[in-house]
This record gives structure tokens, C-alpha cells and sequence, in this order.
DNA sequence: CGCTGGCAATAACAAATGTTAGAAAGGAAA
DNA sequence: TTTCCTTTCTAACATTTGTTATTGCCAGCG
């Protein structure tokens, strides 16, 4: 089985031996970080692209007001930031959620793979993607009420998980209620509110850590979900992916 | 005066002569385009980049139940997608809000450009500031109320336009309350009154599509708006972009 | 074993925002 | 001008969501 990375990418574009030898070659020297724990911060020169191996980690910024907004999630195979390779400081902060397996990429070897046109190629998709999940994000906040915005979250967290072989149709979330709400833009009080309407119609279990999706299609209805702008296809093979 | 586009990325990496001939040798061929008009929508296979030259155009996407979010606005020097690079098909539709000035750029001359280092660097500038950017939208639509958000918009447009070389204290803004409305993700009811909370705390004016603000100062502060998200300097020059 | 602290769940009430409807204002075209 | 149409503005009321507070649960730890 291939690393998370290299599966992610493959399923954006078809890279060579030598290609899958050179981003292996990057992921050296991994180091465990616990959850809660920032890799970057705010306001820090970027010094390298950090990478998640394993567990989950997310991007969030607090504004003026001290409220909290999660942007992203990063799952294995993900990378947190490429703005090593040109901004000079960090627009938001990077944190682990649970304890997470990081390798630590230094500018130079992502210039280095960049010089490669199917690799630079590869981690365009990556970015592309990375900004259409943004969008979407940014749609789901913006237009749909709690209880959807919630279950579209879930929904593309399972496939998204699916990519890299992390779930089927249940996976493990670590996170608290109040990551959930800051990730949606409501209250920790009314996020609870809408996961019980969840339960209530049967449509997630979730305890210990332990999200289980009972009908994803129902709940791909309930949130309005369409997959597309993930640009992925079945299993991780991506018919979305140009071959010409 | 340069060229929107070479401006902009100007403002992120300095650019050799002959870098900039061939960015300028790329942007053959505008053609105008009236305003309200799809120049992709959503589903089509990507042919070509398009980049705006002059005018407001827009992205945006309908929900399932038929409501609307801008995703972003796009100015006079902005790429307005390089998913044509790797993608398959448009997530999001793109078009025009007022006449537009627009250059249809091959799948081919973008790749081309991503051959020679410095402009790769500056085409990834582009890209991480439009993520920055599209960042900090989800934070206003997460984590600000409507007030706020109308304000924060305002002032990001301002600072933007700013760079192109289209704004001091004021500037034209061709759109209507309810494009408004949709970008900031609330109802055009109440769009308009807290509109009129701006135009009532003495904050800006905005008639005949012009809009003049009156005091950014109290309006930054009014919205929590912090430009670090935008990576640029004062009068375009960008002290931080990286030099090394 | 019993603290203790964080998280989850719930209730009651307050505030923000949405919905519907209609009147007023402005622009474009006959 | 008049008409027509879109946009803006306002009001009244409905709904969603936030705030504050309290309770219970459970894991970690002395």
C-alpha cells in the first residue's frame, strides 16, 4: 500500500516510478506530535511545509473578537501550507487535533519537485482541490442552516477519509462538539441541538470517538452534498483526472 | 503603467524583463463581454484560463435548494481559475457582474509559463493569496455578524482594487444589494438594514454605484478587518513577499 | 475511593436574521 | 412623457440561532 500522499496524487494524475520515488524520498524523518499542539502560528515566517502522516489537524484563525473559525481539516496525505514556498508570513495558524505523525518538508525540496512538471502539475491538483473544498466550505456556511451544514461536513469527511483507505462507512473523529461548532459558525449550544436532530433521525451514531454514517445517502439528501468538487471518482480512482 | 496583471503579481516577486514579456505576450486578444454573462459554468469541461483585464466578474454556485453564494470577486488582474491545468470540470460557475475586459488563455501558455521558475513562483503567489483570501471570507461569514461581514467586504475591495490602481477612498462598486447579500451569505432584507447602519454610523455612502468610504480607520475597526491576509504592502510594493 | 475538570446535554430567554408583502425610487425604452 | 421593470427600502411577523446557566457524565489523578 502506498503512503497517504502518493495515493492522494495518484488519484489527481499518474506519476511515474521516479516521480513516486522523489515525493517518497521527501517524506523522511516523521515525528509524532500530540493533539491540541500548533505547528504554525500566526504571524510565523514559514520555514518548511509540514505534512500529516497520520491523525487529524486543522487550520483555524480567532478574529478581533476571540471567536474561533476552523477552515480546514488536514487528513493523512494532506499538505497544511504551501505558503513556504512564496509569502513571508503566516495568515492563520496550523493545529493538531489528535496526536499526529508530521514530516516536515524544507523549502528547497518543494522548489526541487516543482522543477518536475508532472509533479508540479500534481501538487497544482492538490492546491486546486484544497481551494475547492475551501469554496465549498465557504457555500456551506454562507447558504445552508445548521443541521445541513453539519451533515455536509460528515459527508465529505467520509469520502475524503475513503481517499486514503481511513474509512468505509464509519471512521473515527476526534473531535470535541466545539471544534465541530467553530467549524460550522454556530454555538457550541446549537451545534448540539442539530447532532441530536441528526440522532433523532437515525442518520449518525457517534460515541467515543467513533462516527458511524447509518444511510449516506439519506444524509448526503438531508445536506444537500454533491461530491463533485472533491474531483475524485470511485475507490480513489479519479475519472475526473485529465489524461490528455 | 504596467499592465493589472503584472502589477499584481509585481507586488509578490520581482520580475525580469523578460519575464514580463512574456506575461504581456500571453494576454492577447481581449474581448469584451457584457455583464451578467457565464464565462464558465458549472459542470463544463475547462478550456481555457480566463483573466480579467477591466470589470467586476464573479464566482459563484447554487445550492440545491436554489440559493446562491459568491465565492469570490474578481478584479482587473485576477486569474479566474487554473483548474484548466488539472481539472476535468468546473465545480463553480464563473461571470461577469459588470462589462468586462477578458483574455481567454490556453491550457498550453499556462503550462508553458509554469516551465520557467520565477513566473511559477508568481503564478503560486496568485493562488495563495486567492486561498488566503477565500480563507478569510469563510471566517467573516463563520464568525461575524452581518454589519461586520458588509463592512470587512467593503474594506478588502477597497485594498484590492488599491493595488490595481482603481481606488483611493472610494471606488465603483457595479454591484446590487443582493449580490451583496449572497457573498456575505444573508437575506437581502437584511442586507439593506444593516446597510443603512453603515450609511447611518457615518461610514461610507454608496450611490449610482459609487461607493465612498469615509473613514477606513473606524470601518477596519467597525469590522475587525486585518489586511495581513491580503500579503501586501503599502502602494503596491510588497514588503512581504520573500526576497531570499 | 472521591475529587476535579472538561465535555455533553438541556432549558429558558434574548438577539439576530429570515420571510412575506408592499410601497417608493430609479432606469430604460416606447 | 408614460410605461414597464428592476432595485431599494420599510414594516410586521416568524424562525433560527446565541447566551447564560445548570446538570450530569466520565476520565484522569491524587
Amino acid at each position: 500500500m502506498e503512503n497517504a500522499l502518493v495515493r492522494k496524487l495518484e488519484g489527481y494524475i499518474s506519476l511515474s516510478p521516479d516521480d513516486k520515488r522523489q515525493l517518497n524520498a521527501i517524506i523522511r524523518n516523521p515525528r509524532h506530535v500530540p493533539a491540541h499542539t500548533d505547528l504554525a502560528t500566526e504571524g510565523d515566517k514559514p520555514t518548511s511545509v509540514h505534512l500529516v502522516m497520520e491523525g487529524f489537524a486543522c487550520r483555524y484563525k480567532f478574529t478581533a473578537e476571540g471567536n474561533r473559525q476552523i477552515m480546514a481539516y488536514l487528513l493523512p496525505g494532506d499538505f497544511c501550507d504551501m505558503h513556504v514556498v512564496v509569502l513571508k508570513q503566516m495568515d492563520h495558524s496550523i493545529a493538531t487535533i489528535s496526536p499526529c505523525t508530521v514530516v516536515d518538508i524544507p523549502r528547497d525540496h518543494i522548489l526541487a519537485l516543482l522543477q518536475k512538471p508532472t509533479l508540479s502539475l500534481a501538487l497544482w491538483c492538490a492546491a486546486l482541490v484544497d481551494a475547492a473544498v475551501l469554496r465549498e466550505w465557504l457555500v456551506n456556511v454562507g447558504q445552508r442552516r445548521a443541521g445541513q451544514r453539519l451533515a455536509h461536513v460528515l459527508c465529505e469527511l467520509l469520502l475524503r477519509l475513503r481517499i486514503v483507505g481511513l474509512a468505509d462507512n464509519s471512521y473515527d473523529l476526534p473531535l470535541s462538539q466545539k471544534d465541530l461548532a467553530d467549524t460550522i459558525g454556530v454555538s457550541n449550544v446549537h451545534l448540539n441541538r442539530v447532532l441530536q436532530d441528526l440522532r433523532r433521525e437515525d442518520l449518525i451514531t457517534w460515541k467515543a470517538e467513533h462516527l458511524v454514517i447509518k444511510d449516506i445517502d439519506r444524509l448526503m439528501e438531508y445536506s444537500g452534498f454533491n461530491p463533485n468538487y472533491l474531483h475524485i471518482g470511485r475507490q480513489g480512482a479519479n475519472p475526473d483526472a485529465r489524461t490528455d
